[in-house]
DNA sequence: GCTTGACTCTCCCGTTACTGGAGGCCTTAA
DNA sequence: TTAAGGCCTCCAGTAACGGGAGAGTCAAGC
């Protein structure tokens, strides 16, 4: 005969967890002291305590489990193996869901610190080709957040990265601007009214400017000075890609938003 | 502004849960009406109560949501969102397991029942050539029970199959029989005093019985009636598997023991 | 026989993320 | 005026335990 505490070592279940088994009908102690209520275990318990746990690590519920050990296995063993497997099944498909978004996050975390670590620097960068789905208009740019609104409700799973805008204008427009809003995809997929096209890569300056986005101004002025310096002819459209900003699972601080400012150059 | 019944139909939550969210901080109504009770949300609800229906798809539990929510992805969210995804990927790995314990169990359980269809019929079978490992002894049956727990001590997760006897005696004995107690492996394994080695394969006669130990003399008397009738030659050892019997997960009932009868014949 | 320390008991609460129900108030339409 | 539906609060329950309080029990040593 064991106590509860010998039952406990030798089958790693907790006392507590034993007391609560007993509670549960799942392991009655072979005798309760009926003075001082102490529980005492045999060999058998420990037998079905192991096979609790092994049940256990099979991820079945406690109440599947008492039957179990109720039926000694006789029923349809198969079916309820079989409906927990795919219970279990689903769970893992859930979880990996789960983790492949946060892959995802993470990368773009990620990739926004490595951004970060130029905050401010002119460079000069080769752009890869991109697959983009787009929609121009002229109007005001306090519009631009309902056309990424569209883009990103149209094209869901497909995109592959941060939102950007591309502006045709040679000086600023207030009411009038003409701009592209652009969302990277990952493969060509149709959307209604909604373009879908590759943007031409080549060499390009560029700068990531950190902070709210009505200081860009300085940002723009800070490229064009240096393609001036070294005259370099810009190309048009320039680019503005929204590495961190609002609306990206997080409002976050405008102080810390990053904005990248491409302007492809004329080789 | 919404009642708590429409932003329920907005966000796919229960108007529970959003009750529940009020009463945990999560998402707090813009304004609750002092007289009524009555919580009323507005657009920027709608926009969080998004957010934690993302978060929770990441599996974050609600108290790092409404970190998450009150530091607006300020703070280490990089850390924060590497620390859940190895949580998930722990859970997933756990599940992992037990959905492959469980992919055994049940194909254990199938093949069971694949034999159970055969049962009282004398076949001829052709046996494969299996490694196992065994412990020979003269004695009694009943020490058999023991020698399978070393056994299966002994090889843990290399077994690779049920558990058999060999009989080495050509008439029964009570006290001193010749038997080897084996257990097929999946790969070669070493183990302290205990021989691996292969069994060979060959054209065999098989019966599978079903019933309990004590009444295999029935079973016994059919096979060697078949062979008589045939003029087959029988090899020694016999072999006994025990496709279900007691001790694998269940006691079981005895009258469900499934036992199959081998022995190989000469060409 | 007494004390001490380890062991055990019961009872209750807390966990997580909700769901369900009772009983009652508010609003609106028929 | 009544009915329906929406909303409120409060309480309880879920799964599988863990923590802790306060009290009783067991075995050993003095």
């Amino acid at each position: 005969m064991f106590s509860i505490g010998e039952l406990s070592k030798l089958t790693q279940l907790s006392v507590k967890t034993l007391r609560f088994y007993h509670e549960e009908g799942l392991l009655v102690p072979a005798f309760v002291d009926p003075d001082s209520g102490y529980r005492y275990y045999d060999e058998s318990h420990l037998e079905t305590a192991r096979v609790i746990v092994y049940l256990r690590s099979l991820e079945f519920p406690l109440s599947e489990i008492k039957e179990l050990l109720r039926s000694e296995g006789e029923g349809d063993l198969l079916t309820i193996l079989e409906r927990q497997q795919s219970a279990v099944k689903e769970r893992i498909k859930q979880l990996r869901k789960a983790a492949k978004s946060l892959q995802q996050f993470i990368s773009e975390e990620r990739e926004a610190q490595t951004m970060a670590q130029n905050v401010d620097n002119v460079q000069e960068r080769l752009l890869e080709p991109v697959l983009v789905g787009s929609i121009r208009v002229k109007g005001r740019y306090s519009d631009c957040g309902r056309l990424f609104g569209r883009l990103g409700r149209a094209f869901g799973r497909a995109i592959g990265g941060c939102p950007m805008l591309l502006h045709y204008d040679h000086e600023y427009h207030e009411d009038d601007a003409d701009y592209e809003a652009c969302m990277p995809l990952r493969r060509k997929q149709e959307a209604d009214g909604i373009a879908v096209r590759e943007l031409p890569g080549g060499r390009c300056v560029s700068l990531v400017h950190r902070g709210p986005y009505d200081q860009l101004g300085r940002a723009y002025a800070k490229v064009f000075e240096y393609m001036k310096q070294r005259k370099y002819q810009p190309l048009t459209p320039s680019r503005e890609v929204y590495l961190k900003g609002p609306g990206m699972i997080f409002k976050g601080n405008p102080k810390n938003y990053l904005t990248e400012i491409q302007v492809l150059v004329e080789e």
